[in-house]
DNA sequence: AAGTAGCGATTGTTCAACAATCCTTCGATT
DNA sequence: AATCGAAGGATTGTTGAACAATCGCTACTT
């Protein structure tokens, strides 16, 4: 999910079968473990465990850490190694900047119907998961809710600077547990901001979609403990 | 101004005056000659002859190729090798998404009293560049006073973000020169814009930037010779 | 002329080595 | 006793060489 369109290759035309590269591999791996919360914020990870680990050259690990790196998933020490990231006081606030600013441009732009309905189903997708009382699925609903908005305006940068600001806010969590009741609040906003989009009006769905960015911000920041304003 | 805040490293607290890793040093000399047209879109990179060239090894010289793929300067393909990246067809309104959304957000966000004056002073230095008939300064003074207004929002990412595609439309001045009256309506609007943003009505600001991005856009489909919608 | 086998070149990946740098531990000094 | 500084060990940064895999092209065959 966070390298999208990685797994189909155009080579002069013809289209190929990737085979992800070990690198790739070696990246995937990662991002999973980070995904799943088995590696936690400021965590080291060594070149050589992880070359040993995965039965794989240490220079290759090198190149799996420079593409995680660039996704801000890892944080580069120099001459002191890579570290997951974790996300600091200022980064929360950060973070939302660039979701409201992707987010509600993208939902403002409408969207074909198709993209609508991949939204609606994100929101079915969320109810079913809260009424099996499956956290971790309302979670990943929610994401793919955000994410369906982004792919409106059917921007393939917009699309994975997004994966990228998502993947960063599951890494948070896991630093952070969030208790059972934090996502509730929000099957009911965005219940309401797609029926908006479908009702036609962008340009409310837009507001409602601003608004809830700004709680998620505060009750974000009272979780993880943020001071003040920056 | 690619990697903005990469000359300084912070280590457990202790600013240090960061030197650069040989692969850093790589990718910033690549991405000179990217940003100056001396390697044109579609060009081929041989790590072997930039190494030798550089006085590097392959592999420090594919480390700085991850980088800069990272940031769509250039392009991979497997087994085949990397090309500087050419913006196609899609890329020019894919881009153009982006900004849109970046920017008017953050315009749209008003920013601290220094923010305001960086705009100004980038608007000032497009006036200068004009009257002295620079065209290459036009276009580095109109970049600065994007970067300004997208460092309004005060965010680290967005700012990275529009070093980013600002990085990619360089790349893609190169592939289609432009002539000389390009920038020159651009300069009235940026006095515009800025105007409305000192007079304290950074709405009005954000739908001039609006209107402004849609005109850019149509008429660098023009230069590139896009054809219909996407 | 069309298809195919083989060749050369380049990439992908590994391995081993060494310098540079950092953290820690230990010891010396005040 | 506390602080400062000097080895020591570990890890990263970078290099160089090697080899398999893959690609594009050429020359050969039919």
């Amino acid at each position: 999910m966070a390298t999208t369109d990685a797994n189909v290759r155009s080579t002069a035309g013809r289209l190929r079968v990737a085979v992800p590269s070990v690198a790739e591999r070696v990246a995937d791996e990662l991002r999973r473990q980070l995904a799943e919360g088995a590696l936690l914020p400021g965590a080291r990870l060594t070149e050589s465990t992880i070359a040993e680990d995965l039965g794989v050259s240490r220079n290759t690990v090198r190149e799996a850490f420079a593409e995680l790196a660039s996704e801000r998933l890892v944080v580069r020490h120099p001459n002191r190694g890579v570290f997951v990231a974790s996300l600091e006081a200022g980064d929360v606030h950060d973070v939302y900047t660039v979701r409201r600013a992707i987010e509600v441009s993208s939902l403002r732009a409408g969207g074909a119907p198709e993209g609508v309905a991949a939204v609606r189903a994100a929101v079915e997708e969320g109810k079913r998961a809260a009424a099996a009382g499956d956290e971790d699925a309302i979670g990943t609903a929610n994401q793919h809710f955000h994410g369906a908005i982004v792919a409106l305006a059917g921007s393939r940068r917009l699309n994975s600077m997004m994966a990228q600001v998502l993947a960063e806010m599951r890494l948070f969590f896991h630093k952070a547990t969030v208790d059972a009741h934090f996502y509730q609040h929000y099957l009911r906003d965005n219940e309401e901001i797609c029926e908006a989009l479908e009702a036609g009006e962008p340009d409310r769905a837009a507001d409602l979609l601003l608004a809830y960015l700004d709680r998620s911000e505060d009750r974000m920041a009272d979780v993880h403990g943020e001071g003040g304003t920056a």
